[in-house]
DNA sequence: CCCTTGACACGGG
DNA sequence: ACCCGTGCCAAGG
């Protein structure tokens, strides 16, 4: 009973990172819009980092607002590049170019 | 029940 | 571009 809150969440976070298309990038606080909880942007990134346990999931396609990698998920950059996802510099990929638009 | 944490966001300087 | 303060809120201790 108490713990439905928080199976929901994960649930709903994951469902929609799972439907970020390859070659694009989507940030925290987009997820959050996207599942009716704007102001849980910190959430959305506590249920990913630890996704594995839940599964497999795109998880490296969620950056945040500047476009900036996730600390703890050195992996990110490159698997990014495999999908030719534009950066703007180093560590920071373009947003502009890159996020998901729904 | 109180206190701290945190893969965040946003506005300022 | 960088650093800082503030708001946020579920989760964990």
């Amino acid at each position: 009973m108490s713990t439905i809150l928080n199976e929901n969440l994960i649930y709903e976070i994951l469902s929609v990172v799972e439907e970020i298309p390859p070659g694009n990038v989507a940030t925290y606080g987009q997820i959050a819009r996207l599942i009716g909880r704007e102001k849980n942007a910190r959430l959305v990134g506590s249920v990913l980092k630890r996704s594995e346990y839940y599964g497999s999931y795109p998880c490296h396609r969620v950056v945040n607002h500047e476009g900036r990698l996730a600390p703890s998920f050195p992996e990110q950059k490159e698997l990014l590049l495999e999908e030719d996802v534009p950066f703007k510099s180093e560590n920071q990929v373009d947003l502009k170019k890159a996020q998901w638009e729904i």
